[in-house]
DNA sequence: AAACGGCTGGGC
DNA sequence: CCCAGCCGTTTG
């Protein structure tokens, strides 16, 4: 047999494949197999792209792969097709793109011949809890990160127990002797144990008897899990209330679809999109049943929220194991055995993040994006991709359908089922038969200063008197305020001076529980002075407020309520935003303070009052799209009140009550609201009319930045389909200088997208020609600019 | 990206 | 004359 050469992307970023020798006896060589090369002095993991008979590198030059993956099956053709399209339209090399999206565990060769091995782990038992933390010599450092992995994560894999300890098999197994640690061995593919709060209703026996006939016939298939939870009868059944009309049509045009089929599905905060998912995947599931779905949400915090519903709906009708969750926070281990589920087949349902989309899916038949207008979707470092752009570019390729679920849709979607390249499908009201949406009402911050009315803290005096009237009633208020921190500045009256962080052109944040002054941009930190360090006034006093200042007033402004804050701040520990979301929902907390982070997705049963502070700020924000991310913001926020029955009120502080932005809000109008939009930016040549790039620079100097620009400005000259594309000015970004480094940026755009391309293509060898600047990077569709 | 090699110039 | 630091090249 002659020699066969594989072609292989490395995960550097050159735009190039690799040849190397395929030793003759191994298995088939196969695009889409991971094999261990050497490369340069060094070694590294890459992925076969294409076999050959040929290569046109010199023998001379030409070397053997050393080892390939032959226990995980390669990765499909259309999963390198996917990759190879984010590669090529967000302009970056293929290994770059494709060996970041796979797991760890993949990369690591020396764990390649257990990946579907039998996992072997050790779990940690209430003994164990108490004993552990004592029981270790303070110098034992292994032992002691041992003993600490176990108990954050409650288990531990053997393999990764070795990686933090070499003998980590043997003391393990002592702890099991001690009566701290348990041993389970599970197959691969098995059920995994759920965790946290998650309800899981095991029932393999009952699977034949569960009613999944859902969508076509009416209410009559409403009560579809509850049969499958008559041997675990302990477990509440769940209560599938009959689908409105509008969610029926909708759950109908989704079964009934075939190939490609893009939904937009507009639905109302409340109004039931989530069933209306569920309803649509199960049929498609159960008529296939190999079929796979993909389920991508914008934050790690509702992934549990959503895996709880998935659980308890698909509970005996899917196998265990059948739905998995892909999110940055789930351990190597874990994210390794979820991605392989989904590589092989075994799992049916991938609930994740934005990462998610990458995910290897060779079985894939659906796909929902829930709250598509959601900009966490787009990925704001290295590869800059949108999943939702890639979710609905993968059901394209697929000819499948894809959900776009959203209570304020993006302009780009809205637009694109303007134009009937999306089917539209909407939920005007919600779905529960008691709960309506809730009354806005804005509360005119000037009016209340000039007719001297009481306030407290920034927060005036018919949003205290609200909530106390809900604290009364034994219901939640959520207050919501998009700036973590206890104030934005601290500023000296007498001079002038605010406290600005040394690395950043940026103010610092105080932070009162940590006593210290904090740079949100680099994690610069410092104490709090005492006095100005100008001129040595003691009154330096904090401006503006920040949600751990709302915190605090509210202790004072509401007395007797308890009061919980969630931000980035307070959710900083892993698990720690789940364990705060339970206590809100378990009722142990009656007002509720939080940034974006509480306006999303979630269902508060209890909580009927939502108070915005500081809205106003977005409004006159020189970014085209702040006040589409505004109204969304403050229609996903309002969406939290009043969604169980219980009136919900929503009060807005404005000093500008008269905005056309909160006129929308108070109609609950998103629909004016994005008609409106959509005319304006058609009016100003703006995105969905116009596509754009944006090239970012770093420098050590702002100058340099802007050089490197202008130059890179000047080479566009020299591309031909640079001819119908503009560039704009090279302009430094807002805050010019993070870490001691000097960012500036330069917008290209243009009416054709292909034009764009063809440019972006052709300008890459130009800038790497460039030099004297320390980074530069491309941007293709950029949210932010 | 990362490692290497060739060149330059400061220090002894 | 030596070697650190810079820059440009190479990696199959």
């Amino acid at each position: 047999m002659s020699t066969r050469f594989a072609r292989v992307a490395l995960d550097h970023p050159l735009d190039a494949l690799y040849d190397y020798r395929y030793p003759d006896g191994w298995p088939e060589p196969r695009p889409g197999m991971l094999v261990r090369v050497p490369f340069g002095r060094r070694e590294s993991v890459g992925l076969i792209v294409e076999v050959s008979a040929h290569s046109e590198v010199p023998a001379n030059k030409l070397r053997d792969v050393i080892e390939v993956c032959a226990s995980c099956p390669p990765l499909s053709e259309k999963w390198l097709a996917l990759v190879e399209f984010a590669a090529d339209y967000y302009q970056r090399g293929l290994g770059e793109v494709a060996l970041p999206a796979l797991p760890q565990a993949l990369r690591d060769p020396p764990r390649w011949p257990r990946l579907l091995a039998p996992e072997e782990r050790y779990r940690l038992l209430p003994a164990g809890r108490e004993a552990l933390p004592e029981a270790l010599p303070a110098r034992a450092a292994a032992l002691r990160r041992l003993a600490e992995a176990l108990v954050t994560a409650g288990e531990l894999d053997l393999a990764d127990a070795r990686a933090l300890h070499p003998k980590a098999a043997a003391t393990l197994e002592s702890w099991r002797d001690a009566g701290w640690v348990e041993y389970e061995c599970v197959e691969f593919g098995a059920a995994p144990r759920a965790s946290g709060q998650i309800p899981t209703v095991k029932n393999t026996d009952d699977a034949d008897s569960a009613d999944l006939s859902v969508g076509t016939n009416g209410n009559v298939d409403a009560r579809a899990t509850n049969g499958a939870n008559g041997a675990n009868g302990a477990k509440e059944p769940v209560a599938l209330h009959r689908l409105s009309d509008e969610q029926q049509t909708a759950v109908e045009a989704i079964v009934e679809s075939s190939g490609f089929a893009p939904f937009l599905l507009h639905g109302v905060t409340g109004s039931g999109k989530t069933e209306v998912y569920l309803r649509a995947l199960a049929a498609r599931l159960e008529r296939e049943p190999e079929a796979q779905a993909l389920v991508l949400v914008p934050e790690i915090n509702l992934t549990p929220q959503f895996e709880a519903a998935f659980r308890t709906r698909f509970a005996g009708v899917l196998p265990d194991g059948a739905i998995v969750t892909m999110h940055s926070g789930l351990a190597e281990g874990e994210r390794a055995r979820h991605w392989l589920a989904a590589h092989t087949g075994r799992a049916r349902i991938v609930l994740g993040t934005r990462l998610a989309v990458m995910a290897s899916l060779p079985h894939l038949a659906m796909i929902v994006v829930d709250e598509e207008h959601d900009p966490a979707y787009k990925q704001q470092e290295g590869l800059r991709y949108s999943a939702r752009d890639l979710a609905v570019w993968r059901a394209k390729q697929l000819a499948i359908p894809v959900v776009l679920g959203s209570a304020t849709p993006s302009l780009e979607s809205w637009w694109q089922a303007d134009q009937g390249r999306y089917t539209r499908l909407t939920l005007s009201r919600r779905a529960m038969a008691d709960a309506v949406l809730p009354t806005v009402k804005l509360i005119d911050l000037e009016e209340e200063r000039r007719r001297g009315r009481a306030s407290f803290e920034g927060l005036s005096g018919p949003l205290i008197a609200a909530m106390k009237a809900r604290l009364e009633r034994g219901e939640q208020s959520l207050i919501f305020l998009n700036r973590r921190g206890y104030a934005p500045t601290l500023a000296c009256d007498a001079c002038g001076w605010v406290a600005g962080c040394p690395r950043c052109s940026a103010y610092v944040v105080l932070h009162k529980p940590e006593r210290a002054l904090r740079c949100h941009h680099c994690g610069w930190e410092s104490r709090i002075p005492h006095s100005c360090p100008e001129c040595g006034n003691v009154d330096i006093a904090p401006m503006g407020r920040g949600t751990q200042r709302i915190e605090e007033a509210l202790a004072s402004a509401v007395p007797g309520a308890r009061v919980l804050r969630i931000d980035a701040d307070s959710t900083r520990r892993k698990g720690s935003a789940q364990a705060l979301f339970s206590d809100v929902h378990a009722g142990e907390v009656d007002i509720l303070v939080g940034t974006q982070m509480v306006a999303k997705g979630h269902d508060f049963q209890r909580v009927s009052l939502v108070g915005v502070l500081n809205a106003d700020n977005a409004l006159f924000s020189h970014d085209f799209r702040a006040s589409e991310r505004l109204f969304a913001q403050l229609m996903q926020v309002s969406g939290r009140a009043g969604r169980a029955g219980l009136p919900g009120e929503v009060l807005v502080q404005t000093r500008y009550p008269r905005h056309a932005i909160y006129h929308a809000l108070a109609r609950h109008d998103y629909v004016g609201f994005a008609n409106s939009q959509v005319k304006e930016r058609r009016d100003a040549h703006l995105p969905p009319f116009v596509y754009q790039a944006l090239l970012r620079a770093e420098g050590r100097t702002l100058e340099a930045a802007l050089a490197f620009l202008a130059e890179a400005a000047a080479a566009l000259t020299a591309i031909p389909a640079a001819s119908r594309v503009m560039a704009y000015d090279a302009v430094p970004l807002t805050i010019v200088k993070v870490m001691n480094v000097h960012r500036a940026q330069l917008l290209i755009e243009s009416q054709s997208r292909a034009a764009l391309q063809a440019t972006l293509h052709a300008w890459q060898p130009a800038l790497r020609a460039l030099r004297g600047v320390l980074r530069w990077n491309l941007e293709v569709d950029p949210l932010d600019i």
